[in-house]
DNA sequence: TTGAAAGCGGACTAATCAAGTCCTATTTAG
DNA sequence: CTAAATAGGACTTGATTAGTCCGCTTTCAA
C-alpha cells in the first residue's frame, strides 16, 4: 500500500491481490450478496479500482452479479472450482515467463529460431502454469 | 526485442532472458574465455546492458572474470550447480509475489496483520521458488 | 415517478520501473 | 603506451501499473 521502491518480476499485479483479497472477502460472505463499496471499506482497496477489477471478474464469469439498489456480487461457482490461474488471466490477460511464449505474439521476437532457450523456458512455463491451474480460491481461505 | 505491447505478470525480466542466453552460452564455449562482445553479436544482445549483467553475474560469484586484453568470462562453477533461482536474484534483486514477503519491508502494507491472504500466499511464494531453485543451466542446454 | 444506491465502463493522470544508453575509469597483453 | 577488455556510475526514455474521474444504466422503494 505505501511501499515505495519496489521489488522486481514474478509478482502478482496489485489488482490481483485485491482481487484474492475480494474473492475471499465474497467467498466468506456467501450466499449473502456483497457491494464493491462494503469490500472496499473492508478490506481498505481502492474504490474505483476495486470496482474495475469486480467487473472484469464478473465479465469473465467468476463472479456473479446483480445491478440496482441492493445489488452486488456473488461467487459464481464454488471456492474450490475458481482457480487463481483463471483469476490471473482474467484480470492481467495473458501471461507467460517471456514474450514469445504468448500465442499470437510468437513472431516478434527477431531470435526466434536462434533463440538458444525456448524449449527449456517453455517447459518451466508449463510448470508456473501448472502451479497456478493448482490453487482456488478455497486454498486462500 | 521488437515485442511492443507486451504482455503481464510472471515474466521474466530481459535481464534474466539475456543472462540465461548468455550463461547458455559460455557454457557451451567452456572452458575457453568469452568476451562480452562476442556475446554480444553472436546472441544479439546489446552490448552495454549486457555488460552490466556479466558483471553482476560475476560480482554474485556466478561467472569468474578475467581483465585485460585477452579478458573474459567463464562459468564460476559447473552448469549443473548454477540455478536459475540464484541468477535470477543476481539480477533482480530479491522478490516474491506480493511486497510484504520480501523480508525487511515487511511493515509497509498498511494490512499486514489484517491481511486475508498473506498465510497462502506465502505457501504459494514457496512453492514458485521451489521450482526455479530446482532448475539449473544445465536444464538449459 | 423519482431519487438514491448500486453496477458498468470509457478516458484520463500519475507514478513507477524496466530497458537501454553514455561516459569514464581500471586492468593487462603485446 | 595503446588497444582491448572488464568495471561501474549516472542518466534517459518508454511502457506499464496503479489509481482517478466522470457519466451512464439498472433497480428498488418511498
Amino acid at each position: 500500500m505505501i511501499s515505495p521502491l519496489s521489488s522486481k518480476m514474478i509478482r502478482f499485479s496489485k489488482k490481483v491481490e485485491y482481487a484474492l483479497m475480494a474473492l475471499k472477502f465474497i467467498s466468506a460472505s456467501n450466499p449473502r450478496l456483497v457491494t464493491a463499496r462494503e469490500i472496499s471499506d473492508k478490506v481498505n482497496i481502492p474504490y474505483d479500482l476495486l470496482s474495475k477489477i469486480l467487473q472484469r471478474l464478473k465479465s469473465e464469469k467468476i463472479l456473479s452479479s446483480t445491478q440496482g439498489t441492493h445489488g452486488g456480487y456473488l461467487l459464481a461457482s464454488s471456492p474450490d472450482k475458481i482457480f487463481l490461474y483463471e483469476i490471473m488471466r482474467a484480470i492481467d490477460g495473458d501471461r507467460a515467463l517471456t514474450e514469445c511464449l504468448i500465442s499470437g505474439k510468437e513472431g516478434e521476437c527477431g531470435l526466434e529460431d536462434s533463440c538458444s532457450i525456448k524449449s527449456p523456458v517453455t517447459k518451466l512455463q508449463k510448470e508456473v502454469e501448472e502451479l497456478f491451474k493448482s490453487k482456488t480460491i478455497s486454498d486462500f481461505v
